[in-house]
DNA sequence: GCTCGAGGCG
DNA sequence: CGCCTCGAGC
């Protein structure tokens, strides 16, 4: 089984790369970010035609998730108040949250928010969001015993070989000490980075700046993960990023990222 | 000798389409109009690369207007200042008009006003413009002997015979009959429509708007034209409307017109 | 419908 | 740098 996330910055954008992508690797679930569209304005057509069973949630211009699978997906729902009750819904109104099981696997298909820059209005509610996500894992643990994956954009480098140049990057966005503890604190009641059971290397991004070249320098961040429970975590045979859809003409600015168990 | 003229709305998102018409329709001249870009960013080199001389006026984001030549112009202008002096430079703030000589034949490429709806204020601007026009040509044809070729888009359909529905269509920006009239006293001191030299039915046209499947059901208009003086008018062999290039993808609403003589 | 800014976002 | 929205222009 295959499990990928892929941030691809409008869907409607990017729609032929992801079709094209679809058609040479042929992943079960593909978990995606920033799908920017409203869902009466997905265009399901071209991914059902390959297959897939979709599962949305999107908004206008920001944000917005979807789960594509190619067997239907049971207990499927979207932002956090499904699991934690109408006082989070305030934060359900950015689409951020998706989920579903396949294969009695929870997949949590998430799109971490940015936080702008460090100690902003926006780096605050990334702080809350987090401490959300970790209450909303901990309910999903308590209500099932299902082994679970995380997926998505986190909008974090957890440690310094996940950026390519580390150095004066403490008071950066998606590498600051405080959000850093923050993720860790989530994935402190047992999920593991799968990337990591595989690879140990820096020099392994899976997000690179539009700006300043970044790609063709390499300069990237990991920011694009898989976490899972102890036993998903030992079955996991492969975690790669695909470098190639990144490298084509108008890309989205993050490359996915493939989970084989 | 090839002349035609094509409002091709943006002259960088037209590029491929452009350069790609030019390598199979070997025009001498090529009048453009809307390019829609400042002249520091117009895209020069893949038509030089193709071995036309370009002259080019343009502005930001609206009107601008080229002429491509594969000979070099002699005694090429833009707007009707060089002509009529500085008291008309205010019109010049649109850019609109360019000239230039080729084979002692003068070529005067417009993008006349559309006016947007009759009586407006935009209306009242196209027929001052439509007068300067008169006096800018009187005003040649005084200081010079050449023959002269008119082109561009002139957003008026002369007749009901250039327009694929014309009843009701009395009071309808581009055959209201008072800008007809203007353009009529402009032609009348010397000019020829020589696409009526060869061909007098209706049905032929030049612009379909991009809403309402204009087309393909050919709900169209013919609004850009060549005049000629007489002599020059009798030597034309024909002239034609490219229909091709608005089949393809992401086309110009307007088809190229190509006059021979 | 399809262009082009301008401004927000990252 | 490349998404998005929005309004204007045609």
């Amino acid at each position: 089984m295959k499990i990928a996330t892929w941030n691809v910055n409008s869907i409607r954008t990017r729609q032929q790369i992801v079709v094209d992508w679809l058609s040479q690797n042929s992943v079960d679930v593909l978990c995606l970010q920033e799908t920017k569209v409203i869902d009466q304005d997905f265009p399901r057509l071209a991914f059902e035609q390959l297959g897939y069973h979709l599962y949305i949630s999107g908004q206008k211009a920001y944000n917005g998730v979807a789960i594509f699978s190619r067997t239907p997906l049971t207990e499927v729902s979207s932002g956090f108040s499904p699991i934690l009750g109408d006082i989070v819904a305030e934060f359900d109104l950015q689409k951020r949250v998706i989920t579903g099981v396949i294969a009695d696997i929870r997949v949590v298909n998430l799109y971490v928010p940015n936080g702008s820059a460090v100690g902003s209005e926006k780096y605050q509610y990334k702080l809350a969001w987090l401490k959300l996500l970790g209450e909303y894992l901990a309910t999903l643990q308590d209500k099932e015993t299902r082994e679970i994956c995380i997926c998505g954009d986190f909008n974090i480098a957890l440690e310094d070989r996940d950026i390519y140049n580390p150095k004066g990057k403490e008071n950066h966005i998606m590498s600051s000490p405080t959000e850093r503890e923050a993720l860790r604190e989530v994935l402190a009641i047992g999920f593991q980075d799968v990337f990591r059971k595989f690879n140990s290397e820096t020099g392994h991004y899976s997000w690179w700046d539009y700006r300043a070249a970044g790609f063709v320098r390499n300069r990237g961040w990991r920011i694009d993960h898989h976490y899972l429970t102890q036993k998903l975590y030992k079955q996991a045979i492969n975690c790669k990023i695909d470098l190639e859809p990144r490298k084509l003409d108008k890309p989205s600015d993050h490359a996915p990222v493939i989970l084989e168990f």
